[in-house]
RNA sequence: UCCCCUGUAGCUCAGUUGGUUAGAGCGGUGGACUGUUAAUCCAUGUGUCGUCUGUUCAAAUCAGACCAGGGGAGCCA
């Protein structure tokens, strides 16, 4: 049995007046004194459900179609019509209805046909997707991802399955998850009286990603162009609308290429994929339009038809410094720019993607490559107005001998970095890369304010359920 | 982690100079009506008032601690 999706009925994949057999759960009932009964059936497959006429001949009228409630599945054949009534144009007037599962009690039933905020749909993430939100989020990340790989894989990026489990402790971007098979209530103790790790599972200690990209390096320096995509993992205590402790990332690495390289590519892959979201997603995005932000649609036309600017760090202190506006945190070369300052220059002077370049090197990450000037480094932030931060990129620092000094400055032990400085001594090239957000992403193509509500089981501080 | 706000029915919320049986809309259920569109109309409310402790003759209401959610900040993608 070949089951039929609701988008291709609704498409006029199918010859009118034929049967056919679609499967979903319900969305309303409504019934007719006239003897008959509408089921409103969604699949998932799109956001529009179809309309099932249920005539009360039917010998299960009175004992359960009568009985089906929202949340019920049904497998429904009849013949495909155009509609009598408005809003849809083609129904199915059924001649059987089967009913798969009830809602045991819809009095209790979480997803009643009616408005929910999104947050009592956060704590129902097994029935989230039911909803028309959960749905079109997650057909539009679906999009976005897909769209992701066909980009790379159009301009020869190989994608690369960096390790999730790491055991170099050097990633250096923030805190990390322990990953342990030791007993916790009875750890192994070294003469010293510390925990010997020789006992775990990988005999040291062991953490999940923060990032691909120290190991993608690896491959940038053989394939020339690759990418990761996958979850990450962050152990901050970070509580805002903006960060998850497992995420997805998407991190491409291009050999033989400077900034400009990478900032270009980066602009170039957003262009593509919110187009692609726009053109293949139109039904979800008028709902995100019409019930979520009113400015959606007009927002990511107005990214893709517009040149992202490129702004220096220090053109943008400058521009903070003389516009006049008062910022609670202070403004002077050198600072990491805030929140305040990322959005004004975003969202108010140049109110659109901003692509701020060339920052302060004691700033930035030790593995970015020293400018010319010795003071700022090759790394550049694309920043999205309403979202802030959505891409963060840079050279790499391909001379290792600069990399050691970076190391050193930063008191780090470049003996925790063998591999990575072996990359720069056998056959060293110039690369960049960056590394795009991808809930960061999916929120800001639907408008959804917060990065829980377009993942489909979120992960933050105290918050693993489901 | 810090600051501010919130936590009352399945859901969205109202309800404090502390005082008998805590309310509304939606949902659900029953009925009416209709090729209906989250239909409409009528009927229908048994709730650890987030948790714990305290103040009081009396706490949804006041105080403290804790837990959870939201907004902002920091960290970052």
């Amino acid at each position: 049995m070949s089951v039929i999706a609701i988008t291709d009925v609704l498409a006029g994949k199918f010859p009118v007046n034929e049967e056919i057999t679609v499967h979903g759960w319900i969305r309303t009932r409504r019934d007719s004194k006239a003897g008959i009964s509408f089921l409103a059936i969604h699949d998932g497959s799109c956001f529009d459900a179809i309309q099932a006429v249920v005539p009360n001949d039917l010998n299960n009228y009175q004992d359960e179609v009568l009985k089906l409630t929202t949340g019920a599945s049904v497998k429904v054949t009849g013949q495909l019509v155009e509609s009598q009534g408005q809003g849809q144009a083609f129904e199915i007037q059924a001649t059987g209805v089967e009913v798969l599962g009830y809602v045991d009690d819809p009095d209790t039933y979480p997803m009643a046909a009616k408005r929910h905020s999104i947050e009592f749909l956060r704590e129902q993430a097994h029935l989230r997707p039911r909803t028309n939100l959960g749905g079109a989020v997650t057909r539009v990340r679906n999009c976005l991802a897909q769209a992701i790989h066909r980009f790379m894989h159009n301009k020869g990026y190989f994608w690369i399955s960096t390790p999730i489990i790491t055991a170099s402790d050097c990633e250096g971007a923030g805190e990390m998850f322990r990953v342990s098979t030791l007993d916790m209530e009875n750890l192994p103790r070294t003469d010293k009286g510390e925990v010997d790790y020789n006992e775990d599972f990988f005999g040291k200690e062991a953490f999940l990603t923060v990032s691909g990209q120290l190991n993608v390096e690896t491959y940038c320096s053989a394939m020339s162009k690759v990418y990761t995509f996958g979850p990450t993992f962050r152990a901050e205590n970070s509580n805002t609308s903006r960060h998850l402790a497992e995420f997805w990332m998407c991190e491409p690495e291009i050999a033989f290429a400077d900034l400009a390289d990478a900032a270009n590519l980066a602009e170039e892959m957003l262009k593509y994929v919110l187009k692609a979201v726009l053109e293949e997603r139109a039904d979800d995005m008028a709902f995100f339009q019409q019930r979520v932000d009113k400015t959606v649609v007009d927002r990511l036309n107005n990214v893709i038809n517009n040149e992202f600017v490129r702004l220096d760090y220090t053109d943008a202190i400058e521009i903070l410094l003389n516009c006049g506006k008062k910022f609670e945190n202070p403004v002077s070369w050198g600072i990491d720019l805030n929140s305040e300052h990322e959005r004004y220059l975003a969202e108010e002077h140049f109110n659109g993607p901003v692509v701020l370049q060339n920052y302060p090197k004691d700033i930035k990450a030790f593995y970015m490559r020293l400018n010319d000037d010795n003071k700022t480094v090759a790394a550049m932030d694309v920043l999205a107005p309403g979202i802030g931060e959505i891409i963060g990129g840079s050279q790499r620092e391909e001379r290792l001998d600069i990399l050691d000094a970076r190391l050193e400055e930063m008191d780090l032990d470049p003996e925790d970095y063998s591999w990575y400085r072996d990359l720069r001594r056998y056959g060293t090239v110039p690369h960049s890369g960056f590394g795009l957000g991808f809930e960061r992403l999916v929120a800001y193509a639907t408008g959804v304010q917060n990065i829980r509500d377009v993942i489909p089981f979120p992960r933050a501080p105290k918050t693993a359920s489901f």
